[in-house]
RNA sequence: CGAGGUGUAGCGCAGUCCGGUUAGCGCACCUGCUUUGGGAGCAGGGGGUCCCAGGUUCGAAUCCUGGUACCUCGACCA
């Protein structure tokens, strides 16, 4: 099977067929009977479940706790916020009855008329309202605020078009939802959000993101501010990858959510929200992946080592595997998770290619020359360097190793992106680095949506963000020639 | 919803133009033997509503009509 990924591996020629067949040929996911909805397999939500947990510390670490609320929201919640309706509309699955019954011709079961719901309920593509409906129970006054609760869910958004992970109809994600005193607090809550989904990216993923402001155009809709981790993948597009949202109190005035504050007046409440989703994973695929496939950081990786005996006979074969499994019980010692490869129908050289295909981050292959020597193979699958290392400390030196290969990662996607941030002046230079490098463009823009959108529509090229950190410089917009106070960050995306 | 394309074994496909034995190939699967330090070899075997419905015909995977599903590219988007 990996050897027909090797023939498909031409990554410059086709990056998305690419990307499809890595993601079903790792085991990671597959698409289902239904249209656009993605199966997860055990591989791949063994990732999730990583990035669940170190995500689900840092919440509570900043605070925060885990509540959950409603898949259905009633139909009438959603036309309360006007830009949020006309934002999620589009893309809603709509639930319109509750029950069956048998088709009168007997051909099986249709929807059942008579059932028909009074008021449509509609499957949750985001909670804002039905969690500001609910906070307008729990809010009296400022001694009720802030609120910090987060829920882990499923949201479906029925996209035209899908892509694994990247845009399904239906996705797993976290959404935390804040109630806040003051617009002060909420918006620090923003940043100090995306500064933790920074803080994930960079140290869980080993994926370098830049924080920035979304503009006004591709704001979430019915924020006052979205703030957004842009990641960039290997054929040079970018991918928004998280994103915290300064909500105003657009939510607190559609749901009607006031609290007296600390002078005895009637205030609506502030509100931040703030998500990140399985599209993480694409991200740490296309980030990392190279022709033998995924490159998994050991942080978030569903095995660290893999261990195979490579054997003539059924009396190595035994002596092989009864060595391992006491290697790998050290190793476990030492907190790594491990997997003796103890399959005979296979040969080593497949399950070499397998592995590596599964991105585990060190393999080690204990053969009879081994046996008689006291060593180990050890290979990294990040620079699929491969040595022979004595048995002896064998433990340590893996664990180490570990954080070797975690940060090595990191720097070479930081190498890339790094390399990928061009600073253009002019239109030419601007549509040059599109077509032939690919990645970030440093440019100056008027600030004008028009403009943003002209640009979109000529290129594609949407801007990314306006980074947290642009420097104000005086210059002329790219496209316009009309004066820009700072650059922004334009690219290709998902 | 616009433009293209494809539905034949678990997966990938040939056969369709020009109708004609028992529908074929590769991978995968099962059995056996030989192998095993980078994706093994040989032999044997199992597996089919040729997308659905109707039509033409002595005879349809193949031709005609209608339907349907999926894919790619747009518009939309975490």
């Amino acid at each position: 099977m990996a050897k027909e990924l090797k023939e498909l591996a031409n990554r410059e020629e086709n990056y998305s067929q690419w990307y499809n067949d890595l993601v079903v040929k790792a085991g990671l996911a597959e698409y289902s009977a239904v249209r656009g909805c993605m199966v997860i397999k055990p591989y791949g939500y063994a990732i999730w479940e990583n990035m669940r947990d170190a995500l689900d510390k840092m919440f509570k670490d900043t605070g925060h706790v885990n509540a959950y609320f409603p898949l259905f929201i009633p139909k009438s919640f959603f036309s309360r916020e006007a830009s949020h309706v006309e934002g999620f509309a589009k893309e809603c699955a709509v639930v319109t009855h509750y029950r069956l019954m048998n088709d009168p011709d007997g051909s099986g079961v249709v929807v059942d008329p008579d059932a028909k719901l009074e008021e449509e309920l509609i499957v949750r593509p985001t909670s804002e309202t039905i969690i500001w409906n609910t906070y307008k129970g729990w809010i009296q006054s400022y001694r009720d605020l802030p609120i910090l609760c987060n829920q882990w869910a499923n949201v479906v958004r029925w996209e035209m078009r899908t892509r694994l992970f990247l845009r399904t109809a239906e996705f797993l994600w976290q959404e935390g939802h804040t109630a806040h005193e003051t617009r002060e607090e909420a918006m620090e809550e923003t940043a100090r959000m995306i500064g933790v989904y920074r803080d994930f990216a960079e140290q869980f993923m080993a994926v370098p993101v830049i924080i920035g402001h979304k503009t006004e155009n591709e704001r979430f809709a019915g924020a006052e501010d979205t703030l957004t981790i842009e990641a960039l993948m290997q054929d040079g597009k970018a991918l928004q990858s998280g994103t915290s949202h300064f909500l105003g109190q657009n939510f607190a005035k559609a749901f009607d959510v006031q609290f007296a504050n600390r002078e005895n007046q009637l205030e609506y409440v502030w509100a931040t929200s703030w998500g990140v989703s399985t599209r993480l994973i694409g991200a740490l695929i296309m980030a990392h992946s190279d022709n033998n496939g995924l490159v998994l950081p050991p942080k978030l990786a569903p095995i660290h080592v893999v261990l195979v005996p490579i054997y003539k006979g059924e009396e190595e074969y035994k002596a092989a595997v009864a060595r391992l499994n006491e290697i790998a019980a050290e190793l476990k010692a030492k907190g790594l998770k491990v997997k003796v490869d103890d399959r005979d129908n296979v040969r080593s050289g497949f399950k070499f290619a397998e592995y590596e295909l599964k991105g585990v981050p060190v393999r080690l292959a204990l053969g009879p020359r081994d046996m008689a020597a006291g060593t180990i193979e050890l290979a990294r699958r990040d620079t699929l360097a491969k040595e022979v290392v004595p048995q002896e400390g064998l433990a340590g030196h893996v664990a180490a190793l570990m954080d070797e290969i975690q940060q090595n990662i990191f720097d070479k996607a930081f190498k890339y992106r790094k390399e990928h941030i061009t600073k253009v002046e002019t239109w030419e230079e601007f549509l040059d680095v599109l077509e032939n490098k690919g990645g970030f463009i440093s440019a100056h823009w008027d600030g004008t949506t028009e403009t943003e959108l002209a640009i979109k529509d000529a290129t594609k090229a949407t801007i990314r963000c306006i980074p947290l950190d642009a420097v104000d410089e005086d210059g002329k917009c790219v496209f316009t020639g009309n004066p820009s106070k700072r650059r922004v960050l334009f690219a290709r995306s998902y």
